[in-house]
DNA sequence: GTGGTCTAGACCACT
DNA sequence: GTGGTCTAGACCACA
């Protein structure tokens, strides 16, 4: 399901972060799921194998995937995650920075609230379906 | 009021069109306010004038200021400009992805709605100042 | 008649001999009339008498105006002046120029046409109401 | 193909701009094309890269250019930007002052037009190539 | 290799 | 005094 632009201006290891986290987040990939290996996804995407190996680094520090040597890349729970307010603080810095860019460009914030309401992401309602990895 | 923190790793232009864009929204700067000179700027903040030039020139380019030769740059006044639907788009998908961001930070919508809906951001309040600054 | 707008990006002295060509074309100034001194439109429009007298200087350069020492300045016939196919070489270009951001901002060919037709410049249309200056 | 003039008054990358554009509006440069890279162009025009930056810059910020870190600068589609009516008043304006300029040259309103339907600037020919860059 | 950011400093145009 | 253009060169991020 994992896909990437190659004509974005989003960097690709940016997009697959996405992409994989999107994917989490709408249950194609499930708690203990296997993610293709490094070499295979490459060839996938015909993209540099090194790009993905960043990306599965990157989701490993932040507690998405979890690699285990010598088998493979795993999704996480997401329950097994405890919030980290750290972080809550900058996404939420990130959402006002959106809100003034949105006010130049016109934009209400009963539209902005709309988008999110509408958006397929489907947060809070993750049950834990607790993975057998770790 | 204008300030930027010099250990984001966020670009200092990026930082100060935002912070300027911000008070704007805020009615700090109002239509046909005057910005402090680009030197003058640059020695308050420590930065080359040419990082407060660009920053400046950007946002002529978003029609949010305007730069008048020999004499300064000015707050324009925003209800003259029309909705760029292509622009709004591009916003609406960096929504979307903050969102999913937030998925993986067990942030829920509700908790979002409230961040956007208590912000200090006012945006569709911007009544026409008629400052008449082209 | 002759009016800037402080507001607009563009520079005095050009917004000011463009205005007084215009009014030249719409004959609000006739040939032989004569124009309001450096100082007194100087205090009129509020500005430095050197941008008025820059604005007189150049538009004698193109054979618009003609100064009499000692007793002031005074507008041209347009019929006086031969035409100076350098300038219209650069003018052509500068045309050219216009079409081709026309290009990007989606605007045909046939609209700028429109634009030209109805302008309320009135072109060729001058009849030789020679000057007694000079 | 692109070319500048460096005895003109134009500022360089102004010149740039144009002329990417007018070989965008030819056909000459196709949407998903890669232009030059900045260094690679600098050192052909012997330039400073800052310069063809600036100006890669500034035509992605009108929609005209995409560029992707890493990989390099591409000519967008034209197509899905829709018109910016701003804009296109302040391109009027900007015929009109040129229409006045023609008067003082002796340019009838006939010969404009006939410089404009000449052009070889084909405009509204443009078709969707569907290169979807982003 | 690609482009992006920032500094430093020169020179020009406009008020 | 104001901003605008251009060069030169350092350092960073992405593929």
């Amino acid at each position: 399901m994992v896909s990437i632009n190659k004509n974005s201006s989003k960097p690709y290891y940016e997009q697959l972060m996405l992409s994989i986290k999107e994917d989490i987040l709408q249950g194609i990939l499930q708690p203990g799921d296997r993610l293709p290996s490094v070499r295979e996804l490459a060839s996938q995407l015909m993209m540099n194998p090194n790009t993905i190996s960043k990306t599965y680094k990157l989701l490993e520090g932040e507690q998405v995937l979890i690699t285990v040597k010598g088998k493979g890349t795993y999704v996480k729970a997401l329950t097994d995650v405890q919030r980290d307010e750290y972080k809550v603080g900058k996404l939420k810095a990130r959402f006002n920075d959106l809100v003034i860019e949105a006010g130049h460009l016109l934009v209400t914030k009963a539209e902005i609230i709309d988008w999110i309401t509408e958006s397929e992401i489907n947060l809070g309602g993750l049950e834990n379906e607790n993975s057998s990895i770790e």
